[in-house]
RNA sequence: GGCCCGGUGGUCAAGCGGUCAAGACACCGCCCUUUCACGGCGGUAACACGAGUUCGAUUCUCGUCCGGGUCACCA
């Protein structure tokens, strides 16, 4: 009962992480870390038909850029390797062979036209494969084996009764084991099926807490099952409510492509910041005893605890990632926002040879997706065609009349002006205002849409001037009031 | 369809027999302000339904409805 907390998390390489199983990677490094535990990393990679070369290196990517750090894994290595499952390979087959032995599971010679032609059947609708090699006579199997027919090894469950099983999450599950199919545990070419080798894994690898999406809660009495055959010890099992995605027509499903981006790496190109996902995705579904909303990871390993795990589904809000990352990215100094965005501001400004850093200082407020920067200051790198109309403006009091007079005495004040830097922009701009008798809008005003072109901006009069240069930004001035004329 | 799970505002959610039913996102309004945003203040909005149990149900039980998951030599 105190035995050390070991979790897994066991992807199998398809070249995509999904934050479905980002989260579920995430949860299980945070039961273990809350608890002192280990996370351990398998890769499951028995189905050879889908093998994506590559993939693995997704995986590890994540994983680092997540933060979610493993202590035993296929890179690293640990006491209880191989960390990859087809590296396993040969370990599966006794396993099985003994429960063949123990008349838990046998041998199945069914062909896969018979299987196939079984499928359409109403029988096979209803109850699924229908047993034909539970109980071959032996002479037959030796006969059969005899001559080479390849079989699967199947699990033979029991035909009546129930299976019970305690979940953390949603308690104590029964069902029927006459639901519960002769599942396959080795496959024709040798290797094991996941339901299997995941229980072999797990309890040779010393996993205390199974931790998996609600998917599989139908499934665990089968796996339930299996423990029992071997006599060994059941694990915990954390099952974690769906992430959902809305569609269109209103109704929610389990959250996939049609619903956005769903994968860690497509949310990083779409502008979320890691930090940020990870933030979200621990609350879809887990909510703290005192509801605090912003954690960085190592708070969260200190507060995380399964029984804040909640039961129903949770649907993926893009806003609320969005507020996350807002919030994230306020948070960070400015060299470390201006390093994060530089490449979308490049984006905006090509090699133009503004401040990066100036330009980030004005967006860092403001911004909630790196995705949005080039689109709010392209005006940098070339003046948008803008209607005169934007000079005008309620609230900063100014009209066609004074527009082009406060231009005009803009432009003649910072034409004179020695040095060129934000805080002299600035007094020249508010003694203008002062000495003309207006309010600092209405100055503002004329020069910012001038400078920029349009009616809204990140940064001020001031902070656009100062980025801009002397230079270009009379020559902005002058158009406008050409334009004004 | 069988089996399993779930059901508090549009979304995430607290609640675990007695609350005016928190909070956050989104939305709306006001304030601040050289625009927008940020920030501050305030507002709209929820216990799916019906029976029980109980002095008292959002909370416990059952049924209905709705939603989701699962039924592969995929994981």
């Amino acid at each position: 009962m105190t035995r050390k907390v070991r979790t897994r998390y066991a992807p199998s390489p398809t070249g995509f992480m999904h934050v479905g199983n980002l989260r579920t990677a995430l949860y299980e490094y945070l039961i273990a870390k809350s608890q002192g535990g280990t996370f351990v990393l398998r890769i499951e990679d028995t189905d050879q038909e889908r093998y994506v070369d590559g993939a693995v290196d997704v995986i590890y990517n994540t994983l680092k850029t997540a933060g979610l750090k493993h202590d035993e894994g296929p890179d690293i290595g640990g006491d209880y390797g191989p960390y990859v499952q087809s590296e396993r390979k040969d370990m599966y087959l006794p396993f099985a062979e003994k429960l063949i032995e123990n008349g838990k599971a046998y041998r199945c010679f069914c062909s896969k036209e018979r299987l196939e032609a079984l499928r359409n059947t109403e029988e096979f609708a209803q109850g699924g494969y229908d047993r034909h090699c539970r109980d071959l006579p032996q002479e037959e199997i030796d006969k059969l084996l005899a001559e080479g027919v390849p079989y699967v090894i199947r699990q033979k469950m029991p035909l009546d009764g129930e299976t019970t099983f305690t979940d953390s999450v949603f308690g104590e599950i029964t069902a029927p084991n006459s639901e519960l199919q002769d599942q396959i545990l080795i496959k024709t070419d040798g290797y094991p099926t996941y339901n299997f080798a995941n229980v072999i894994d797990d309890h040779t690898m010393g996993i205390t807490h199974v931790v998996r999406g609600n998917e599989y809660l139908s499934s665990t009495p089968k796996y339930n099952l299996l423990y029992e055959a071997f006599g060994w010890e059941i694990p915990t099992y954390v099952h974690l409510p769906l992430i959902m995605g809305q569609n269109d027509d209103g109704t929610t499903s389990k959250l996939s492509k049609r619903h956005g981006s769903t994968g860690f790496e497509d949310l990083i190109k779409d502008g979320f910041l890691p930090q940020a996902i990870i933030n979200y995705i621990a609350l879809l579904g887990w909510c703290p005893k005192d509801n605090q909303e912003i954690f960085t990871l190592a708070e969260l390993e200190k507060a995380f605890s399964i029984d804040g795990i909640s039961k129903s589904p949770a649907v993926f809000d893009y806003n609320k990632l969005e507020w996350f990352n807002g919030e994230y990215i306020k948070a960070m100094s400015v060299q470390e926002f201006e390093q994060a965005a530089r490449p979308y501001i490049l984006q905006a400004i090509g090699n133009k040879p503004f401040d990066t850093l100036k330009i980030a200082a004005i967006l860092q407020q403001r911004t909630t997706k790196l995705t949005q920067i080039p689109a709010v200051i392209d005006f940098f790198a070339q003046q948008p065609e803008y209607s005169k109309d934007l000079f005008v403006n309620k609230k900063s009091k100014t009209n066609f009349e004074n527009a082009p007079i406060m231009l005009k005495a803009v432009y003649d004040e910072l034409s004179v002006l020695e040095q060129w830097n934000h805080d002299i922009l600035h007094d020249t701009l508010i003694n203008l205002a002062v000495k003309l008798g207006v309010k600092n809008g209405t100055v503002m005003w004329p020069a910012r849409i001038a400078v920029s072109g349009k009616a809204v901006t990140p940064g001020g009069a001031v902070e656009i001037l100062d980025i801009l240069g002397k230079k270009e930004s009379l020559k902005r001035m002058e158009q406008g009031l050409q334009k004004l004329s």
